[in-house]
DNA sequence: CTGAAAGCGCTAACAA
DNA sequence: TTGTTAGCGCTTTCAG
């Protein structure tokens, strides 16, 4: 049997709401009546269930998070630090993973009800309004991180897609590429990184290829596909800004199916700086997601909300980093 | 405020033992009365809090999940199928990472038994053997993957490492390498790999150079080190078997370093089959956990031990399966 | 500084 | 088939 805090109660000569006290570190209590609970709570390793208290005290320290595959580089990485940071304010997290699919966001929402979490943060695509909306009906703190849904206005940390695309592309153009092709995703991150590609040849006053700029593509397989198509074109680019890194990872493998050297006869830049990047050969260039940053921020918006410490919603955006490896060098004369 | 079975009953004019009864479908109830409660319940778009309901049940349907780090490829995948198979049968699962702190374990273990989980899956090494003994002593629930904790009788799912590092061998010796290298990190699952590592030569009668067995590293840097230091001895090896398919980046980083090209001047191979093996150029040969399996087996141990369905432990271990893909390859001469 | 007692939302006998 | 009632383990007034 549990030992609950009659247990404790009882065998220190205390009533339980002396316990509870000692339990929540509240109200007056003499040093000697606190040491003795403190102790026989120790004795008989109790723990107390933060269910019960829940009932009562309507918090549960609990926090739902919502995305849609951890077995993604990019998720996993998010995962881990809103946990740590969970951790730290003494929350803990909900995993679920929803395949961007609506009937298990909506099922995983409505479990996350069930057990009282007192936020949710989501980091998955999130087609799902109707289910957001019922949150907020319900009261339920809901934080979103990597994305915006402009639709609804929440307590929101992003990066600036933008300004990451745009950095990227003028890292390559500093390189003297003017052959550039874009490989993305259907997301509107993606979008705003290839207005990021568009306006950086722009500012830099260098055309750019609008048969270059292919999106659609989520997998591996699927970059692979666009780059052969790409590679085998007549006046094929110099250099590709592949928009996440497992996108670029695919690029790398028809680059050496095809007997391309990376860096000297093709450069290649990725975005987010998940364990990919770093571990690829040769290690890839990429805009790094700050995601100690994005983590910290979303949790600490919803702990804040949750707490009743901000009542207007906020949005961060952050800004992605440049950081350079081994995929990108000059072009080579012998290519153009 | 949050809608209450009381809301229900008094809106469906009935009591709240009835609502209770069509919650969990138990019980005699009328059709009509059932639909009328059903009704409200969507009306007032009811969830029965599982808090309270847990109070009486004692049953949470949450199981805590100790990871050492997420961002390891490794664990975020075992991580999602356990999370998948969990959804399935009704749990939820708390997520923790301990990286491999005995302090953070003890602080998760605590969190986790206040939060009243019915059981805990360990991935963890879990060096804190006082606190899973504390566990067994109140009656929670453990199961242990991905390795063993021979102190303790636990239910678990393992893989053989043995066996795995022997095949992984056997193929490298099939190819007819006789100069192969082993790097691993200090893990007991390592030393078993390294065994078969062992056996594999002594079976086809192979000798092998103990100096080429190196372990002790865990990061991409130290394989990195180790591998210059063996590219670098005089009678170098022809093939290396990484431990983990992080490890064999590291190598395949190495190897481009010295502009030795994989697989003709040296073959690797690597263990796990993370979405690095995939991604890698040129795509790594490794020996494949069976990720599904694993999570799936065991939740389905956990669940029935916490649903009293099996009382003795049992130890599940499943087999690793070869998957070659473009970095291994026959010994050319000129290297040997 | 300490304790008695009511109540949180739900379930489980037991009556009706 | 339905309702009454007594908890589950903890917190919280409010007295003492």
């Amino acid at each position: 049997m549990k030992v609950t805090i009659y247990d404790v109660a009882k065998r220190a000569g205390v009533s339980t709401a002396t316990v509870s006290k000692v339990i929540n570190n509240r109200g007056k209590i003499s040093a000697k009546t606190k040491a003795k609970v403190l102790k026989v709570m120790e004795e008989l390793n109790f723990e107390p269930s933060m269910f019960a208290a829940a009932l009562t005290v309507k918090r549960s320290y609990t926090i739902g998070l919502l995305l849609p595959n951890l077995a993604n580089p990019f998720f996993a990485e998010i995962a881990r630090k809103i946990e740590d940071r969970a951790h730290e304010r003494g929350y803990n997290i909900f995993m679920c993973n929803t395949d961007n699919n609506e009937e298990k966001e909506a099922k995983y929402v409505s479990l996350l009800r069930r057990h009282s979490v007192d936020g949710i943060i989501v980091a998955s695509a999130f087609s799902n309004l109707t289910v957001l909306d019922q949150l907020f009906n319900d009261n339920i703190p809901v934080a979103v991180v990597s994305q915006d849904i402009p639709a609804l206005s929440l307590n929101t940390v992003t990066v600036n897609d933008f300004k990451g695309g745009y950095q990227a592309t003028n890292y390559l153009l500093s390189l003297n590429h003017t052959n550039i092709a874009v490989i993305a995703e259907d997301l509107r991150s993606s979008s705003d990184r290839i207005k990021g590609f568009e306006v950086a040849h722009e500012d830099a006053g260098v055309p750019f290829n609008k048969e270059f700029i292919r999106h659609g593509f989520s997998s591996v397989e699927g970059a692979m596909e666009e780059t052969r198509k790409l590679l085998k074109s007549d006046q094929h680019p110099t250099a590709i800004f592949a928009c996440n890194d497992l996108l670029a990872m695919g690029v790398m493998q028809v680059a050496q199916e095809y007997n391309i050297q990376i860096p000297q006869e093709l450069s290649i830049i990725g975005f987010d700086n998940t364990v990919l990047a770093l571990s690829s050969v040769p290690a890839l260039t990429t805009m790094a997601q700050p995601f100690d940053e994005m983590g910290k921020q979303v949790v600490d918006l919803l702990v804040q909300e949750i707490q009743g410490e901000i009542t207007t919603k906020q949005t961060y955006m952050l800004v992605p980093e440049l950081i350079i490896r081994n995929t990108t060098a000059k072009p080579s004369i012998v290519n153009v």
